[in-house]
DNA sequence: TCCCAACCTGGAATCGGTCTAAATTGTTGA
DNA sequence: TCAACAATTTAGACCGATTCCAGGTTGGGA
């Protein structure tokens, strides 16, 4: 756990982020445990209840500032509201559309086939597959 | 185009949909012309270019009876906003990040292997593959 | 320790979308 | 044809999620 803490630390100072209070205190409510899913609010209102003292607004930027060090992933699945997801290994989703749950399956056994050739000579960042179920 | 006209009138009235002024202007706007995809707010300006009033609550209120009713599917790729692609048949996309351009492609060709089994015995809705490119 | 750029904050603003209550309009049956 | 009524449309209020902003705070280098 210290070390994991002392780890992201480092992670955020390499990433070109300060390790204030507030992102150290968010980045264990994220990391300190097995993978998972999370929204903004949902964050904010763990991180009230742990007693780490963030404003929703932070909650937003780090959020979008772990995205963008690579520390989070952001998975669009869901209309009008973003989900972050601590998992960075290649995943795929399964997407439960009554309970709007996010369940991960790991991409390494999934083969795909007979994809055409991405337009325009664009590069492929990533292939998301998402299998809706009910 | 009369045909597809009197023809739209019909799919509205099998889905148990009036066809209405409103209805009929917005269904020409969608489905004369090739596939296309198209968010609310577009529509709603292209309406009102073509002469067609409508208001903005109508074009959400018909696009999702529009998609209840199988005339057209819903896409989301984009975080905060959906679209609509008049493509009923079974594609995927390609998705370019930079640009937000939502780019079809047919299924047929693709092979997915290897999938799990959907969990908590649900069953499987749909597949949907989104080539992020850039 | 001093200093300043980076950071955090509450609150206002924005954005895409939905809701509501009243006005309008297809459609049906006489 | 027309009355009558349910389906539809509408303007505008409202909503939840997110971003913006201006001012106060703070981490960390000199």
């Amino acid at each position: 756990m210290d070390a994991k803490a002392s780890d992201i630390g480092a992670r955020l100072r390499g990433a070109g982020l300060r390790p204030t209070r507030q992102r150290l205190g968010l980045a264990r409510l994220l990391f300190a445990g097995p993978d998972r899913h999370v929204r903004a609010e949902e964050l904010s209102r763990e991180a009230r209840e742990a007693g780490v003292r963030v404003s929703l607004a932070t909650v937003y930027n780090t959020l979008h500032q772990f995205v963008d060090a690579g520390l989070l992933r952001r998975v669009d699945v869901e209309p009008g509201r973003a989900c972050f997801d601590t998992n960075l290994s290649r995943h795929h989703h399964f997407y439960d559309t009554g309970t709007n749950e996010l369940i991960d399956f790991d991409a390494e056994d999934v083969g795909i086939t007979g994809l055409p050739e991405a337009p325009g000579g664009k590069t492929v960042e990533r292939i998301d597959l998402v299998v809706r179920i009910r």
